[in-house]
DNA sequence: AACACTCCATACGCTACCGTATTGACTCCA
DNA sequence: TGGAGTCAATACGGTAGCGTATGGAGTGTT
């Protein structure tokens, strides 16, 4: 498990971090709680990082990055038409897969939400969510323009699958299969109405 | 602000524990902080409460409660059509406006995205959260089907409406006006779409 | 051998919080 | 006047968490 007796590096505590936050909260990103799961004393923490501040600043700049560009890479570099890159993106997002090669991988489902949580009570988190969410929604509407859609009717479907994806991931956290299934109606249900042909 | 110097009863101590939640989420849920906004010291509290977790209990039940028929007979007695009943829903659930007569008073934008927050890690109040939100899914699906839907096509679009709430109310947050109006917006296109006659 | 550098352990003081115990003030009876 | 009951203040011991200070083991370097 904790095999090899290698030393640590600020990466090791960020996942861990992302580790702690998607199993246990906000309340649970603390120094001494992640220093034990690592099997070391805090000590060491404090010779990687100058605070919990600097750790918490060190996992948002990765999942800023990874929540943005490396997702949307992702999802460009598959070779799928936009619709499809609509439901891939919900997964990507809701799922948190690794991130691209060389990156860290400190996937797993609900982690999104637990960010969340820790946003809203926390400025600077909050300002780096709020990014990303922009981010996304612009990338979003954008495909939904690809499908024949206006740029106020875009913006707005964005915001509505969007915002299904942030809910579902709540209510369907235990059934991934079903959440997809539910984006793709969803989809459906929006590229019929008004103004977009659809396919 | 403080003037009244009548004593303090539980349900005060259950309005400041809402308070607590909704303006610093889960983690300011303690007695002490709340106890000195209510400008007492916790001597009082322990008079009126075994421990926390008898406040946690007495504060979920009032949601429980709150949430599912306090907000559908507010919603059945407006004298509404089904579909208007759906957008008034939304209204209530993400504004968590007052209880009815008698109840108390604990309202607040984002009042239920930090209940779900404290839901999460927290296998008493997760099960609360699951019951109403069965029974919220339960009564929407069921208007659907009063609009027209067949059973399944009702429960499907029931969790995306829902889950659609759950969302906006995290990206919406300071403007519940836009909230109401997206909403709308998906109801129209869910119901356009396929197997409903729509109004 | 001496030194520096890297990484971690330990001990310390500090704060916030929990829950208990004790006391006090104030009201309402009898 | 003297309880009895209601509500709150204070003091206490305990735990968890933060950040600092200091020391020490291991690894290189000269």
């Amino acid at each position: 498990m904790t095999a090899k007796n290698e030393p640590l590096g600020p990466d090791d505590w960020i996942k861990a971090g992302f580790r702690a936050l998607t199993a246990g909260g906000p309340e649970a990103v603390k120094v001494e709680k992640i220093a034990r799961s690592l099997n070391v004393s805090k000590g060491s923490f404090y010779w990687h990082f100058k605070n919990q501040g600097a750790l918490k600043t060190a996992m948002m700049s990765h999942w800023e990055e990874w929540g943005t560009r490396a997702i949307i890479n992702s999802n460009e570099g598959a070779g799928l038409t936009p619709r499809e890159r609509l439901l891939d993106l919900g997964a990507r997002i809701t799922n948190s897969r690794d991130t691209p090669a060389g990156g860290l991988s400190y996937g797993g489902l609900m982690m999104e939400t637990a960010i969340r949580d820790w946003s809203r009570f926390d400025r600077d988190i909050g300002v780096i969510v709020r990014k990303v969410n922009e981010a996304r929604l612009r990338y979003i509407a954008n495909l939904f323009t690809q499908l024949g859609c206006g740029t106020d009717q875009s913006a707005m479907k964005a915001k509505l699958l969007y915002s299904s994806m942030i809910g579902l991931e709540f209510l369907e956290h235990q059934n991934l299969a079903a959440l997809e299934k539910d984006l793709g109606i969803l989809l459906t249900s929006l590229l019929d109405h008004d103004g977009c042909q659809g396919e």
